[in-house]
DNA sequence: CGCCCTTTCTGGAACAAATCAAGTCTTTGT
DNA sequence: ACAAAGACTTGATTTGTTCCAGAAAGGGCG
């Protein structure tokens, strides 16, 4: 994804285009899951002086507007990813915290239906898998 | 659940017996989903003077132990519930942040197993539901 | 091209949730 | 009942996030 690609990405959502907000959505491009103070380190390596407060007014904005998807799995701090059209869910490591994307293996699966939702109106269905990255099984196999 | 059940159940767990503990487990048996804060105050009520950091670590004991599980939807503070052998999820309200629990539709769903997890070795899949609860809904129609 | 209004950013302070640390008290096995 | 291990209390600290007021920058219009 190019600087321009991220320019129009911000027009078409009706958002101003700004040094920051370009640089933090491309952050988000190139690595999903970060959390917001590596975010604002990566924004500051790429765009220079950029204020925490504003990173964080950055990803408020594109949270409301749906560009991007903000995801806290328990016991972890907010993280951040480019919101992308297929409904892709998350694995997470118990150990370390290491989140990966996993592929919704069916669509809209009939199993995301709530059974009985209490009258709640659903729109979504978020999986969260846990478990062990292959990195921390080796070590746990090692000692 | 009696008094006496909850002493069972910690002892069974190999913890220690405490009135602050008692006094966690039986709130959150009768509130599931309580947060933190609310969890000190009732506690508070139910067994008088209780530091929150004893109700910290009860938690996080409890916690560790398997005896309570803790929830943490986008968005929202550590919730806590205890654990029962059902498998059940959680829908959560984007409007007031209200929970709810929704059976698992399927005992152990086949899409609930990741197509292709990168290596992760999986243990539990957890669904959360996002929509908008009875009240809030009512509240909006109304406005 | 340059002005003005609106939106956004900066810098600093404030806040809430959660954690850390040292010392005292309590539970529990013998 | 006694000692040792574990749990709790008090108080301070860290961490993640938000609030606020003023300065600066985008973008439509003359």
């Amino acid at each position: 994804m190019t600087g321009t690609d991220v320019e129009v990405q911000l027009r078409e959502a009706g958002l101003r285009v700004t040094r920051q907000r370009v640089a933090v959505l491309s952050v988000l491009h190139d690595h999903p899951h970060t959390d917001t103070d590596t975010v604002i380190r990566r924004v500051r390596e790429v765009a220079g002086d950029v204020s925490h407060q504003a990173v964080y007014d950055v990803l408020r904005a594109l949270t409301d507007t749906g560009l991007v998807r903000r995801i806290q799995p328990t016991g972890s701090v907010a993280r951040y990813e480019v919101r992308v059209g297929d409904n892709h869910h998350h694995v997470v490591c118990r150990s370390c915290g290491a989140i990966g994307d996993v592929d919704c293996a069916v669509g809209h699966a009939p199993c995301l239906t709530a059974s009985d939702p209490h009258g709640f109106v659903i729109d979504e269905a978020e999986v969260t898998y846990w478990g062990i990255c292959p990195a921390c099984a080796a070590e746990a196999a090692a000692s």
